[in-house]
RNA sequence: GGGCUUGUAGCUCAGUUGGUUAGAGCGCACCGCUGAUAACGGUGAGGUCGGAGGUUCGAGUCCUCCCAGGCCCA
């Protein structure tokens, strides 16, 4: 011991010798109210002046760390932050901050989609509002274009950098000054490089056929740009005279009747629609070749309806008052009825009827109206019979003049109930009513789509690539095979619809996008092949998309050579003189579709073509048919291979009920107002704390709650901290004794530091979360720091004991900050600047350039688990007594602890050749109470000492307190600590 | 309507290949401390595991159906 102790002189008050002076009380500057709100911007600040993004790739470089590639899904230039940001990109940083502490160099370059139709849509409203939407009618079409495309990229602008400040506010670490945007002319360049590759693999090409149109915004658009809303629609049955009358009396084995007399009752076909404004359309009428079919008379009429829906449809009529006879004049099969012919009930036309397998009992007739020029199904079906792609309705929604005069030209929304009117007016119509349904929906107009027949460009996910497997084979076997699903049943999602998507619709007939590089003659034949798309992609490298617009086409293909290209027929050079651009853009899905090129390739983070692909995508799940989907298929296209590892999705948030958040139901919640009430750390203690696997509920309360817990870790943080005040790494250097509690924590440490890495290993940020909660709450703040704080306050300030469980915490808050830096940055660096007494200028350290402790030097006995057990287990013989008033305080107290196998004395034994001290001692201080005594089966209680003089210093009453020569009473510890012994 | 998915104490979550009285933390109630104090410690009460059938000696765990949600599609 030594004479310099810094123990003061005992100072007196009157009489009675006063100790609190003597104590090594806590005192730290490491404030228990966190003010996040206030302090983050300090922090953020901090980052920003010592470039914490470059210096971690610096460090990264020096050590040679591996790369670890992290790819992020740009979200859209338009709005707000909202709930699902704030999930999307706190869940990325943990990744990127979990990875990088793990020794790893992870860039991470934020991006944002820049074009397509929400923001030209919103920028013509704004230009018609304003009057300056008129004044562009004016200009020839290229100049209109730019005109709007430079409104739009001012509004993308404002939106990015507004999206920037807000997502640095939720402290995520990223490249915030060199992002991407998918309207830098590097990345449309890109863009068109996996373009000119799947051109030259055969991939893309140009057709008419059925898309779904947007009537309000005039282009076709994706699956991913609808949306689903309900809607009320006219449903109709109608009757189809049959023309071939002995076809169908022949079907139906009624070949004895006169087929003259037969037409009279006007025989027909009865077909079912929700959308009669597509009926000018109808060129056959499809049905089931198995299904069983009648010849029943319904409203006066023979008509031809499938068995099992006799029944169902005569009951509508019936309902509404209507009567009508229900003899059976036959049965047959549907495949009795192809090749009968129809007159349409009001275009003079007769049309086939046809097989499909896609017809269904389920509502109807099951006899389909057929329109190949407005549906999917019905297009395959008119392929497969050589029927005409007819769609008389126009780009703006009305229909051209090959339909009856009195349809012409009229509106197709409106025609829906004249159609109506002129089937009941013709005795054609047998039944209709309104009903609702859900229907598709332009994702941002929000008005109806119609699927209408249009050329368009397309990427084939069938035709085969090179001769070779097609796309929808290679997604499937690669999604089945290379790719890990976090979680797994994402697989199964995206393979499932993997299987049943259609060809991908690339256009769009808009001016914010980039454009598709192709060019047609007078004669309407197309040029677009490898080479042409390269040579386009060098203008548009050097100038941006905009060079399309600004730049003539032989401008455009200078330096190319028709002749040469092996993939061009009939050009010669003279005819690139008489072509035109196309007018096209890229759906925006396409754009970002190329980014594992466009950004990870370029920038050296993933090298696609010779197998090194991205390690994660992480984005919501919805993803799996968005961006994870048009990834894989531009990639597949490309280079044959997926451009990621691995695949993680999150939920979507709901409210408190569980329910969807809408703005209609007012039950969303601001970003902005979680981050004013709770700052981000707390946000991202929540995010840490939840299952993001599934629906995520939001709540003020459910912050409420992380708030809490946060303020728990720390609390603990700060009483660690409190304690170090005097202390400086080495001053304990001698061996940590395996029975001393301090390597019992230390032990523990090592425990949780393994559980909370495999955890990050694992995207398990819950289980981490949980993990450094429970070590906080329960091994730190209710076991150990309860325990060493008798030692911590009374024992002389050097003693060696006192000094071993400083130098434990002071590992423990250098580890625990460490593990918990990548979920609050903020917080784990504050606490570890207090830590390391970082001076606040010195803006050169920072936690989040450090990597984990993995684990502290410990050997720890054994029997620490069977200690522990006897604590709990005397813990309730110590409760029993209190609940009977044999004690209040329990430092009054001496429990008698069973230890009926004697492993109590074992340890003890152990324990006092290493600390030369008794183990009852430690044992009290692990119960909280004065003194323990070892005892046999069956002997377990609580004896008071309240007789017993009690130390005035440390309120204990083991035994040794007399008066001292101080004058005041305390324990021979205490009294030494003083120097009064 | 179809595909995928979720539903365990008031809240957030654990519950391994089906195996004893279903666990933890928060919150709540009660008690203690007043030298971590807008803190800290202890104890306790809370669950027909969404519902109904079924398989099994035995089901929160497997099967079927239903109910209430979510995402994607029709």
């Amino acid at each position: 011991m030594s004479n310099e102790s810094p123990t003061p002189a005992t100072p007196t008050q009157g009489d009675k010798p006063s100790y609190k002076q003597t104590l090594n009380l806590p005192k730290t500057a490491f404030p228990m109210r966190a003010n996040l709100v206030q302090n983050e911007p300090a922090s953020m600040k901090r980052w920003d002046s010592m470039h914490l993004y470059d210096d971690l790739r610096r460090l990264s470089k020096d050590e040679s760390r591996d790369m670890w590639a992290f790819h992020d899904g740009p979200p859209y230039a338009n709005g707000s932050i909202h709930l699902g940001h704030l999930l999307n990109k706190v869940l990325k940083d943990f990744v990127v901050r979990t990875r990088t502490m793990q020794g790893r160099d992870v860039p991470y370059v934020p991006g944002w989609d820049c074009h397509g139709l929400p923001i030209e849509h919103k920028v013509m409203t704004e230009l018609v509002e304003s009057g300056k939407a008129a004044k562009l009618e004016t200009l020839s079409d290229d100049d209109r274009r730019m005109a709007v495309r430079r409104e739009c990229r001012k509004y993308a602008e404002k939106y990015i950098k507004l999206q920037t400040g807000q997502m640095k506010q939720l402290l995520t670490v990223a490249d915030y000054d060199h992002p991407y945007l998918t309207m830098q002319p590097e990345y449309e360049a890109a863009t068109l490089e996996v373009f000119a590759d799947l051109v030259e693999h055969g991939l893309v090409y140009r057709a008419l056929k059925p898309v779904h149109w947007s009537i309000a915004n005039q282009t076709a658009l994706a699956e991913a740009e609808l949306e689903y809303y309900d809607r009320q629609d006219l449903s109709v049955y109608v009757w189809f005279e049959v023309e071939d009358v002995a076809g169908l009396l022949k079907a139906f084995g009624l070949a004895g009747k006169d087929p003259k007399e037969f037409a009279d009752l006007k025989p027909s076909l009865m077909i079912w629609t929700t959308t009669p404004w597509t009926l000018p359309a109808n060129l056959a009428v499809a049905v089931h070749p198995r299904y069983e079919y009648v010849l029943a008379m319904m409203g006066g009429r023979p008509t031809v309806i499938a068995a099992e829906l006799w029944p169902k449809v005569k009951a509508l009529r019936e309902k509404a008052g209507g009567a009508h006879g229900a003899a059976e004049l036959g049965r047959c099969k549907g495949a009795d009825l192809l090749g009968l012919t129809y007159r349409h009930a009001f275009c003079e036309r007769v049309s086939p009827v046809v097989a499909a397998e896609y017809v269904t009992l389920e509502d109807g007739t099951g006899l389909v109206h057929t329109a190949p020029g407005h549906g999917a199904e019905d297009f395959q079906t008119g392929q497969a019979n050589g029927l005409e792609t007819y769609c008389p309705v126009r780009a703006d929604g009305t229909y051209d003049d090959t339909v009856p005069d009195w349809l012409a030209s009229m509106d197709i929304w409106k025609a829906n109930d004249v159609i109506a009117k002129r089937l009941e007016d013709d005795g054609a119509m047998y039944f209709s009513h309104t009903f609702t349904h859900s229907y598709p929906h332009d994702w941002r107009g929000k008005s109806p789509v119609i699927f209408r027949a249009t050329e368009q460009w397309f990427a084939s996910v069938d035709q085969p690539r090179d001769g070779k497997a097609d796309l929808r084979t290679l997604a499937l076997e690669q999604t089945r095979d290379d790719v890990k699903f976090y979680p797994e049943w994402g697989r199964n999602r995206m393979r499932g619809m993997l299987e049943s998507r259609p060809d991908w619709c690339l256009s769009r007939q808009r001016a914010w996008g980039l454009p598709i590089p192709a060019f047609f003659d007078d004669e309407g034949r197309y040029l677009l092949t490898k080479r042409t798309v390269l040579c386009v992609m060098e203008k548009v490298r050097a100038k941006g998309s905009d060079a399309w617009f600004t730049m003539t086409p032989e401008q455009l293909l200078e330096g190319y050579d028709p002749v040469s290209d092996p993939n061009t027929t009939g050009f010669t050079r003279e005819s690139l003189a008489r072509l035109h651009k196309s007018s096209d853009i890229f759906d925006v899905w396409w754009e970002s579709g190329c980014s594992w090129h466009a950004v990870m390739d370029q920038r050296g983070q993933s090298d696609l073509k010779n197998g090194t692909p991205v390690e994660l995508y992480l984005e919501g799940s919805d993803q799996h048919r968005g961006w994870f989907q048009v990834s894989l298929l531009t990639a597949l296209g490309a280079t044959g291979r997926a451009p990621f590892k691995a695949l993680l999705t999150h939920g979507f948030t709901v409210d408190k009920d569980g329910k969807k958040m809408s703005k209609s139901l007012g039950n969303t919640i601001e970003v902005e107002d979680l981050l004013k009430k709770y700052g981000a750390d707390v946000c991202r203690w929540w995010v840490a704390s939840i299952n993001f696997e599934g629906d995520i509920k939001v709540d003020f309360s459910l912050f409420d709650v992380a708030g809490e817990s946060y303020r728990k870790v720390r609390n603990t943080l700060r009483f660690l901290l409190s304690n170090l005040d005097d202390y400086t790494p080495g001053d304990s250097r001698e061996t940590m004794p395996a029975t001393s509690l301090d390597a019992w924590v230390l032990g523990e440490y090592n425990r949780v530091s393994q559980k909370v890495r495999a955890a990050y290993d694992r995207y398990d940020f819950r289980a981490a979360n949980n993990a450094l909660y429970d070590f906080c709450n329960e091994t730190l703040s209710a076991v150990y720091l309860a325990a060493t704080k008798d030692r911590l306050y009374c024992d002389r300030p050097d003693s060696v004991r006192r000094r071993r469980t400083q130098r434990a915490m002071w590992e423990l808050c250098d580890g625990l900050c460490k593990l918990l830096a990548p979920i609050l940055p903020h917080t784990a660096d504050e606490a570890y600047r207090s830590l390391h007494k970082v001076d606040s200028k010195d803006t050169s350290r920072c936690v989040q350039l450090m990597t984990y402790v993995e684990s502290l030097g410990a050997t720890v006995d054994a029997q620490w688990p069977q200690v522990m057990k006897a604590r709990e287990a005397a813990q309730q013989t110590l409760e029993q007594a209190r609940a009977a008033e044999v004690v209040d305080n329990p430092l009054d107290a001496e429990v008698h602890v069973e230890d009926a196998d004697g492993a109590l004395a074992a340890f003890g034994k152990r324990f006092a050749s290493e600390h030369g001290s008794a183990f009852e001692t430690e044992f009290a201080d692990l119960l909280g109470v004065s003194r323990v005594k070892f005892v046999g089966a069956g002997a377990a209680r609580v004896v008071s000492l309240a007789d017993e003089p009690r130390c005035e210093r440390s309120w204990k009453r083991d035994g040794t307190v007399k008066q001292r020569r101080d004058g005041g009473w305390l324990t021979d510890r205490d009294a030494e600590a003083v120097g009064v012994a």
